[in-house]
DNA sequence: CGTCTTTGACCTGCGC
DNA sequence: GCGCAGGTCAAAGACG
């Protein structure tokens, strides 16, 4: 039944696009500029000395004018110091990177050796992410190397390639950045793309032998999600991509019905995205998506999809092993703890938890959650990125620039995922909060495992290296759109601008009789 | 008229 | 095998 629509039927439209009509406060500017500023002060202030301003106005004038260069001076003062440390971080941030090129060398080389052979060998069911994760355990966890911007990384992500299609190499070696969840695209099936692409991810595929159709339900079945909770007063959250709305069901103990979005940016895009509104919360959006891109992402959507698909390839390669006993629990426990400021959450059991390994990013608290489950299996959730939320919540809050965010962010996630590192997060079945950080020996394993992971997953730093390169190329032009572009990873959703989709009548929307439009949560 | 949303029907997996 | 639930399809309507 056609509901009354609030808004046109074409959502359509880059949805990034919307932002530069949000105004921001940007109280960084380049050198150069606030250099004029000073001069032109200095010159006002000579000029009115010069002519002798006596009387008590210009002297008024004087004094204001002075005041304002002593606050220019200050905030240039401000500005060199914050851009000294960017200085610093980025070559931080660079070395890191470089560093973790040569340990993906040493990795590559070691999987040469024998990791080949030992992953052929294994897996019981033979699902990339099972062999990946032997591989790991055998070999005191290694790094997940199917991702990165580098071609020496290629050969490991070649890992059970039956799984990893890497359909975006092409578009991967023009300097893109995009990393993650080339395991969960079909772009590169022998079969037609433009077919599977759109047949039911879950669904068997039609006339196939049993062992095509076991594959087949590897690959569609065990899609990695990454679910992304904001708050946000618009009907979808911001990524910068096109999506087009292909079904809407009502879930029973939720009374905001579940959106399904189809990437639209690219025809035959596997890309889809879950859009529901958190029962709990109703100013929380809860966005998951699923699949990667195989096009170039629109400018707005690259970090987004960096950090989606970041977060995927970790959960991918960190503990979705249905097979291995030692990573084996029951979903994620309701229970949640803090520990130095670290929000160890393992309450996804609150939302929706899909069957499928999701890993989510929570950034509606002050510590930014990143919740890794894979229900059955595994369940670990631990910290990943505390951002300064506060300045999310204050947009008019001095950042210290957008740079300063930038490199913040990632200062303030490595600092707390090495933290998480030291500390063994908590693991799934934890009847008290007290017992959730003393873990079973498995677990901790598990958990050590994955947070090392997240230190050492070079998608991870490249997913932050984008941001972060986002924030500097865009922080040449010195304008106010800088922040907005790179805030669109982690932080737009959290502002609350949105063009898309049309608010869906959904809430609106006339109860579904039919069952089958009933979700349970 | 083309594109997009809405929504009932349908398909599949899973638990009992 | 049956019913439930998640997910998707596709016809019909809305909109520009
Ligand atoms: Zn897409």
């Amino acid at each position: 039944m056609p509901v009354a629509k609030s808004e046109g039927g074409k959502n359509a439209g880059h949805d990034h696009l919307d932002i530069n009509s949000t105004p921001r406060s940007c109280l960084k500017y380049s050198s150069s500029k606030l250099l004029q500023v000073s001069e032109t002060s200095s010159t006002s202030k000579a000029s009115s000395s010069a002519t002798g301003c006596s009387n008590p106005t210009d002297l008024n004038l004087n004094s204001r004018e002075e005041e304002q260069l002593e606050s220019t001076r200050a905030e240039m003062g401000e500005v060199r110091e914050e851009n000294e440390r960017l200085k610093t971080l980025l070559a931080a941030i660079m070395e890191d990177y470089k560093s973790l090129q040569s340990r993906i060398r040493n990795v590559t080389q070691q999987q040469t050796d024998g990791l080949l052979s030992l992953g052929g060998a294994g897996a019981d069911t033979g699902t990339g992410a099972d062999v990946h994760v032997e591989e790991e355990q055998d070999h005191d966890h290694l790094v997940s190397l199917r991702l990165g911007t580098t071609s020496t990384t290629k050969p490991q992500t070649k890992n059970s390639d039956d799984n990893i299609k890497e359909i975006d190499n092409d578009e991967m070696n023009e300097g893109s950045l995009r990393l993650g969840l080339q395991q969960t695209s079909a772009g590169s099936d022998p079969d037609t793309p433009s077919k599977r692409l759109f047949r039911r991810q879950n669904h068997t595929t039609p006339k196939r032998s049993d062992d095509e159709d076991e594959v087949s339900r590897q690959i569609h079945g065990k899609k990695a999600r990454v679910s992304v909770r904001a708050r946000c007063d618009t009907p979808t959250m911001i990524d910068g991509c096109q999506w087009r709305k292909y079904g809407q069901k009502i879930s029973k103990g939720n009374p905001c019905p579940r959106a399904y979005y189809r990437c639209t940016v690219a025809p035959a895009c596997p890309v889809r995205k879950q859009v529901q509104r958190c029962s709990d919360d109703m100013s929380i959006l809860i966005t998951t998506y699923e699949g990667t891109h195989n096009h170039p992402l629109p400018m707005g959507a690259t970090a987004m999809a960096s950090t989606t698909a970041a977060a995927a390839t970790m959960l991918m390669s960190g503990s979705s092993n249905p097979g291995h006993p030692s990573v084996e629990a029951p979903i994620a426990t309701p229970n949640s703890a803090l520990l130095n400021g670290l929000n160890f959450n393992s309450g996804l059991r609150q939302y929706y938890q899909p069957p499928n390994p999701t890993i989510t990013l929570d950034l509606t608290s002050p510590t930014t959650i990143l919740s890794q489950t894979a229900p059955r299996y595994t369940s670990t959730n631990f910290n990943y990125s505390p951002m300064a939320m506060d300045h999310l919540h204050h947009p008019n809050t001095p950042w210290n620039g957008h740079l300063g965010l930038g490199t913040q962010i990632y200062s303030n996630m490595m600092s707390n995922v090495m933290i998480a590192n030291q500390i063994q997060p908590p693991t799934a079945p934890a009847p008290t909060p007290a017992s959730t950080f003393l873990q079973k020996s498995s677990d901790q394993k598990n958990s050590y495992k994955i947070a090392k992971e997240i230190t050492t997953n070079p998608s991870f730093h490249s997913s932050i290296k984008d941001a972060i390169t986002s924030f500097v190329s865009n922080g040449n032009s010195g304008s106010g759109a800088n922040q907005q572009h790179a805030n669109q990873m982690l932080l737009r959703s959290s502002f609350g601008h949105s063009t898309t989709p049309k608010p869906s009548s959904s809430s609106s929307s006339p109860v579904d009789k039919d069952r089958d439009h009933i979700i349970k949560n």
